[in-house]
DNA sequence: TGTACATCAGTGAACGCGCGTTCACTGATGTAC
DNA sequence: TGTACATCAGTGAACGCGCGTTCACTGATGTAC
């Protein structure tokens, strides 16, 4: 929790905080209306701010949303890694963390998994962060007990080189694949009014992953 | 292909025509950026009329949104009818037929099963074509030659009275969601990059599917 | 400790733009006698 | 077949709005001597 002992000085100290409460209110804004309701202007006033006043901080519109998206990243790997912190990290636990995460703010699931935002390229050069969530969640299926993810093997004729790593592959991406089917599903409100429990149909999923690896 | 012999005037003709083209270029530039780029005026303009003009044959952007909506369902509809009518109405006929529907136009797949549209609400009233679609599956799922879907079964002690439809019903939604998960993640572009064929994914989880039926 | 200067947060006005939508009006197309 | 009228497609100008962004400027905060 301590902030390490960078050297910062009191401005430096105040312009973090303003560039956090913008972000903040973006997220807000975001929340309540999606990415295309992002409006400099009515973040400053919010503030308090003329609306020129924020070009202080970021140099733009494209800026902030960059950053946002950055930001939702980052929180997801947080996310993971105190459910790996509390030996939580296998497959139930990050599957878990990742509903958590993703209903506590659907807006911003769907900045990071969901269609891409008109005027920004997220997906162009994989965000660093979700390149550790995938290695996450690559560690948690190896450490399964299951002898062998052969039936999620995607290329028979690649795998056999040796690399266990195919299967496991494999494995970690039916792991997303199925849970982002459900969960994207249930943000988008389309359970709405049929009966289903979204919940137990994503438990009912996350079960029937861990049943076939328990299967010899 | 034939229209019915309904006893249209020349101008009623004429109507339906203007209507269907402003439609085909409002689906033009939701196709290049998504469904928060729809503008009238620029519409107006491609079709060399004044942005008042279009108002002869919507009452607004809203009217406009709504009639694409309904649409896409009745596209998907037609789409799946015709895999049944070749008699491939079978889950991998529906499958393949999604998948190729769904390609065509991304931002129309959106439409139909993605986040909700901000200022419309298409998952308020379950719309008439897309229960058609479910029950379609329902049908596919029902004609399948395994014996019981008992795993897929979500509410065990609600399913004792008898009804036959629990497992078949919590088959069909399984088959909505993991091959949604599949989908949406390929149209999203998540996978550009990972070195994963999506084509191969989709088929892959489709096969699961199909094995987990015929398992005795 | 006090003065001179540089840095920087924030303002207010303006720019150009595109949006959805309204309104009074023109001109062509269809209808009734 | 020709005339009088109603219907309706489409125009052009305007309204109000909010957007992102720029620019010259003010005033407070920090720094150097």
């Amino acid at each position: 929790m301590s902030d390490a002992a960078a050297p910062t000085t009191p401005r430096e100290r105040y312009r973090k905080q303003v560039r956090a409460e913008i972000k903040e209110r973006a997220w807000e804004q975001i929340a309540a209306a999606g990415t295309s309701a992002l409006s400099l202007n009515k973040i400053a006033k919010g503030m308090g701010l003329s609306g020129a006043g924020l070009y202080r901080y970021f140099t733009g519109r494209d800026e902030l949303l960059a950053e946002l998206v950055r930001d939702a990243c980052q929180s997801l790997v947080d996310a993971f890694r105190t459910e790996v912190g509390r030996g939580e990290g296998d497959l139930d636990g990050l599957a878990r963390a990742l509903r958590a995460w993703a209903l506590a703010d659907p807006q911003r699931y769907f900045l990071v998994y969901g269609p891409p935002v008109p005027g920004y390229s997220n997906p162009a050069g994989l965000t660093s962060g979700m390149s550790e969530v995938m290695g996450l969640v690559l560690s948690a299926c190896d450490a399964l007990p299951g002898e062998t993810w052969a039936p999620f093997v995607l290329h028979p004729e690649r795998s056999r080189d040796g690399s266990a790593a195919a299967s496991t592959l494999g494995m970690a991406v039916v792991f997303w694949t199925r849970l982002h089917g459900v969960l994207s599903l249930e943000l988008s409100g389309q359970f709405i009014g049929l009966g289903f429990d979204p919940a137990v149909l994503y438990e009912a999923e996350l079960g029937r992953l861990s049943l076939s690896s328990q299967r010899t």
